[in-house]
RNA sequence: GCGUCUGUGGUGGAAUUGGCAGACACGCUGGAUUUAGGUUCCAGUGCGAAAGCAUGCAGGUUCGAGUCCUGUCAGACGCACCA
């Protein structure tokens, strides 16, 4: 053995007896328990970053501490090829974004196996290959037959010059990134899916999902945003349309006294058509268009807001009033139509200070501070209903429930449940992506490529200039083609899937990467199906894993998959930030794995991303922090090199010869204990290396000493094992050195004897009023009547308390001793 | 703006169930080893002279609060076409 621990050479060593033996090559195996690992697969930028390497060193450790138990484990990678960037790259240098793709992925991969990560890799997907998107063309199919994909006209970010549609993100202020220009919106025809139709099944599941931060739990219930409330509708004064709203305030809708649109209204520009309030009207609108919803909806913005010259007639008062559009009411919520209530909402009480308008108190909370004649914010308190007719003197919660029905009699409303979860827009007008496989065909309409036609492959000849709708417009193949049904001539759509779809069910075909006849064979997928564990950045807590769900829920609906959910437990990690901020080159505070790797090794890399942080905190990168990291390794090869070179390696049963023997004892079976429970429980892998080090020490305190050579070599070789999810490369290599058959990645992970964890004494504190006062050694057996007895008899305690009324003594076995006293 | 989360020594963090605040590590200080630097090994290290005081800030519940409750401030993440 080299007495100087040359990690490069391990590392490379291990990697490629890795790659030629394929240890982690995984089939089913029906009397082994499986266990799914599963990290969010990479977009493959080229470029591995921190972010990456704490996400797979997590499931990493969790793969292969699983694997030492007994499981039989799933722990596969791949890429979420298709997106932006690589368009972008495109457009700017002229590459072609397979290219591009595929040069990244090769880099990437190269980076990943250097980190000595436990993939089976016959399993790798990347969603731009064909052989994976053809399947994703095939479930958008499934889809459209189910009834679950249906066009739409939306709008889309549009750049005047560019003449593009642009994404948020290249929307910068409201111009766009590229060339600065207002950035305004465009009206196109869109594929959505109808994810509104399992809001319902997506709430309540989430009660379900106990292995699921809470935190993500509260975030989707919100997004989903279920809100029980009534629609009502308001005739128009000379005008031949009835404005439907939703409320969750029926009981205020005697306060009326002004409605309001969004400006997106799709009858606004009629009812304003040749009166004197169009040019105006249409300004406004146009405005609006260049506005994010955030600002829109922002409360502490001023009320903007135009009159449209026509009036509404609240059908329970027949009082008329004016109708406008405001840009704090959004046609994506609710019916875009609101009823303004300045009394008792706090939005319509601002936009009715604006513009001078009415407010009419309805609800009375009795509450001496406010004054229902002048108020001075809006009222949102319950009370009894006041001004409001038949309904005066109720309860308004029950006017609530009264005012509804009354409605439904009279044919002017109804109880209803509104989600503030939208349909999913899928249409992208971008190249690289899944083209949906749809074709519109003048005679039948919009229909599915028939399934032995997929993949429907996207074209090579296309030009990537960043103007027009789609890039794909170019292909002078794609677009022609004939009609599936009736085989005339039909075009094809030219516009690809959004990239979220790609990642809405990779998870299923890792189960069954190489399946050429059907998406994933149900036999493969019920085996290893749901993911057990699943781990990702907290960034996706909402959205790729709604998609996710709702993917599998369909897929369920549709007998493809046995369970309704996809990932039993979730573990969202947080960010990996350096001197208070997040890596960024702006900043100039990025520190890239390949510096770390070459320098201190991946051993060491991924040893301080698990011991600087709990994986679900954000995590400070420190420079200084890796160097302790690789100090530790050496340490622990120092302590083997001199074990070897003094001792016989006798592991086994051994004898406790003397206090020293029980100490290290003791610590080697703790350390066990709170290594396999860390790991197992709750994911502390910092507090299980610290557990490590601290034993680590002892066995540094306890070589000085008499040593029993097979003590020491069980804990010698018990640290090894210990280690080696952490570090899998140095413990590999020691566990060669030590002379051991096979591999430690193999190796059954150890268990503890809970004779030796047993304390003949133990120390406790005395606290007198919850003070601390006095420790005291107990036997480690002692009631609580013996701690008190041992406690009372303390000289210092007897001090303390002498002369003094003692209230009562609490007593907390094995942990203290708090006496009350008075006087 | 809305939603969610996080605030503990000089630093990263520990305290798992309301029960000794600061484990482990970094940094710093001193010592040993070394021709010297580095490495390594050992010891010390929240503040305070002490009684005591300390977990962003202000209250509250409790025998006892970093942990629970209310309010507040600061930062991070998400907000539907980045992935």
């Amino acid at each position: 053995m080299k007495d100087r621990y040359n990690f490069s050479e391990i590392e490379s060593k291990w990697q490629k007896v890795w790659e030629e033996t394929k240890p982690f090559k995984v089939t089913e195996d029906p009397d082994k328990e499986k266990y799914y690992v599963l990290e969010m697969f990479p977009y493959p930028s080229g470029k591995l970053h921190m972010g990456h390497v704490r996400n797979y060193s997590i499931g990493d450790v969790i793969a292969r501490f699983r694997t030492m138990n007994g499981y039989n484990v799933l722990h596969p990678m791949g890429y979420d090829a298709f997106g932006l960037p690589a368009e972008n790259a495109a457009i700017q240098h002229n590459v072609e974004p397979a290219e591009w793709t595929w040069g990244n992925i090769a880099e990437m991969n190269r980076q990943l196996r250097q980190l000595g990560l436990s993939y089976d890799w016959d399993r790798e997907v990347a969603t731009a290959h064909p052989s994976y998107y053809k399947w994703m063309q095939w479930i958008f199919i499934q889809f459209f037959k189910a009834g679950l994909a249906y066009k739409k006209e939306s709008q889309v970010n549009w750049c005047p010059s560019c003449q593009t549609v642009l994404a948020n993100e290249q929307v910068v202020d409201g111009c766009c990134e590229r060339c600065g220009s207002l950035v305004g919106k465009k009206n196109l025809s869109q594929w959505y899916f109808k994810i509104t139709d399992y809001a319902e099944r997506l709430l309540s599941n989430l009660d379900k999902l106990d292995g699921w931060p809470n935190k993500v739990k509260i975030m989707q219930r919100n997004w989903i945003g279920k809100s029980h409330g009534a629609e009502a509708q308001f005739k128009i004064q000379d005008y031949d349309e009835t404005l439907t709203v939703f409320t969750t305030r029926i009981d205020t809708i005697y306060g009326t006294t002004f409605m309001v649109l969004a400006p997106e209204y799709p009858s606004v520009p009629d009812m304003v058509k040749g009166t004197e309030y169009e040019a105006d009207v249409m300004a406004y609108i146009d405005r609006c268009a260049h506005m994010s919803e955030i600002d829109r909806t922002s409360t502490t913005n001023e009320k903007t807001g135009v009159f449209i010259g026509k009036y509404a007639i609240n059908p329970f008062t027949g009082k008329t009033m004016p109708i406008f559009i405001a840009d704090y009411v959004l046609m994506g919520y609710g019916t875009g139509a609101v009823m303004g209530v300045p009394a008792h909402d706090q939005r319509d009480f601002d936009f009715a200070k604006k513009f001078d308008l009415e407010i009419i108190p309805v609800i009375d909370p009795h509450d001496p501070e406010v004054d229902l004649n002048n108020l001075k914010e809006a009222c949102a308190a319950e009370g009894t209903v006041i001004n409001s007719g038949e309904f005066n003197g109720m309860d308004n919660k029950d006017a609530i429930q009264k005012i509804a029905e009354v409605a439904d009699e009279r044919g002017i409303g109804r109880k209803t449940i509104n989600y503030r979860l939208r349909d999913w827009l899928i249409s992208r007008q971008r190249y690289w992506g899944t083209p949906i496989p749809m074709i519109y065909c003048d005679d039948c309409g919009w229909v599915p490529e028939k399934e032995e036609n997929l993949p429907v492959l996207l074209p090579t000849d296309v030009e990537f200039t960043g103007k027009g709708e789609s890039p794909i417009v170019t292909s002078k193949t794609f677009v022609d083609t004939v009609c599936p049904v009736c085989g005339k001539p039909a075009k094809r759509e030219v516009d690809t899937m959004d990239t979220f779809l790609d990642s809405s069910w990779y998870e299923l075909r890792y189960c069954d990467a190489r399946n050429d006849e059907e998406v994933f064979s149900k036999d493969k997928v019920d085996y290893w199906m749901n993911v057990d564990q699943y781990i990702g950045g907290v960034e996706h807590a909402i959205m790729h894993l709604m998609y996710a769900r709702f993917f599998q829920m369909a897929l369920y609906d549709l007998g493809l998959v046995k369970d309704e959910e996809p990932f039993q437990n979730l573990l969202t990690q947080g960010m990996v930030i350096k001197d208070g901020a997040k890596m960024s080159k702006s900043l100039g505070n990025i520190v890239t794995p390949a510096e770390i790797i070459e320098k201190y090794g991946a051993d060491t890399a991924r040893l301080f991303i698990l011991f600087a942080a709990p994986p679900e905190r954000e995590l400070d990168w420190s420079d200084k922090g890796v160097e302790g990291s690789f100090r530790f390794l050496n340490r622990i090869w120092r302590m083997v090199y001199e074990f070897l070179e003094k001792y016989e390696n006798i592991p086994g049963k051994y004898e406790i010869r003397n206090e020293a023997d029980k100490k290290l004892a003791y610590t080697l079976n703790y350390t066990i204990k709170k290594v396999t429970e860390d790991v197992r429980d709750r994911f502390n892998f910092n507090t299980a290396i610290s557990a490590i080090m601290e034993l680590v020490n002892e066995m540094y305190r306890y070589k000085e000493g008499d040593v029993n050579e097979a003590l020491y070599s069980t804990a010698i070789k018990t640290i090894v094992v210990l280690l080696a999810p952490f570090v899998p490369h140095i413990t590999e290599e020691l566990w060669q050195e030590l002379g051991y058959e096979g591999y430690v990645y193999d190796q059954k992970w150890p268990t503890y004897n809970e004779e030796e964890l047993k304390k003949d004494e133990i120390e406790i504190v005395v606290q007198i009023n919850g003070k601390n006062k006095e420790k005291i050694n107990i036997p480690g057996d002692a009631t609580r009547e013996d701690m008190i007895q041992i406690a009372s008899e303390n000289e210092k305690i007897k001090g303390l308390t002498e002369g003094k009324n003692i209230v009562k003594t609490i007593a907390v076995p094995g942990r203290l001793i708090n006496i009350v006293v008075k006087g």
